[in-house]
DNA sequence: TCAAGGTAGTTGAATGTTCAACATGTGAAC
DNA sequence: GTTCACATGTTGAACATTCAACTACCTTGA
């Protein structure tokens, strides 16, 4: 009798037109910048990632869980990329002082610089097909609605 | 003297704000589902996005390069789902009538029924993470945005 | 009718990602 | 100060995805 109660709530057509526009709309834009980025810079766009949030941390180091946290990767996944990455020379693995479990990710200078040209044509990439075809109310709407998704998903873990 | 005139045209400061949360929220979005999806029904997100394909199909059957194209998938991504889907038994494949090249996936009576099952807890998790955590106004926002994104991807190929 | 070029789909190897197990270190309780 | 629970980060194997052939078939046109 419980298990009744777990009635199917259909989205209603005008959601559900919305929802799949934001499905289709948003793996085709990561899509193609994923493909862009690889393509102009042999970079992926978890890498990517890695190098922005390194780039913003202070001293440009960040403790790995820090990094897998706010990268929205795994540690596994993080350690394993972060790998990658060293031996490409774009960032450096150190021991932690104070805890001698712990690693800073450190962004070498050759790093920060093959950020700087990824992080141009990147932009450019965003804006063209994404900023510059939305109405600037919309895309408002946007930032409102996906804090409160993210604030949402922060609420269960 | 060419290479010059391309100017990184930053964002500004709320169009980078809102491109951030985008970006976050969504990437939250997607991991969440996708685990919810392989945990409770064994499918990951493009196995799920190939069951709904095909039971939106007249006869719930698709030649595999429609498939591919309506899933946003690559025809060797899609081959190899396809194995892994026939092999759980709710996907059959067919050669095509007409065109000896051609091959036809159909959704079985089984993959039917899985996707029910998984469609009812997916648009449950959608409900809670994202369409009642939104306010309509901009639910609708996102709608013309996306539109707007994917009819811009679309003119470039 | 047959050669040339295109399309459909599959395959296997290289590459990335996930998952569970592990090694190491910390910190709090006793 | 030893023990126990917990946290950090890495590893390797299983699994998924990408990429570049490749097979088979269709279409066009001379």
């Amino acid at each position: 009798m419980l298990g009744a109660m777990k009635e199917p709530r259909w989205l209603d057509s005008s959601q559900q037109r919305h929802w799949r526009a934001f499905v289709e709309g948003s793996v085709r834009l990561h899509d193609l910048m994923d493909r862009d980025l690889k393509a102009k810079h042999g970079l992926s766009e978890s890498e990517y990632e890695i190098l922005v949030r390194l780039s913003e941390a202070p001293e440009m180091r960040l403790r790995m869980a820090e990094l897998a946290e706010s990268a929205s990767q795994s540690r596994s996944r993080l350690s394993h990329t972060c790998s990658r990455l060293e031996s490409k020379g774009l960032v450096r693995r150190a021991t932690c002082p104070g805890d001698k479990r712990g690693v800073y990710a450190h962004l070498t200078d050759e790093g920060y610089s093959a950020l700087q040209r990824a992080a141009v044509d990147h932009v450019e990439v965003a804006r063209d097909f994404f900023i510059d075809v939305i109405d600037p109310a919309d895309l408002e709407a946007i930032g409102r609605a996906f804090t409160a998704v993210t604030r949402r998903i922060g609420e269960v873990r």
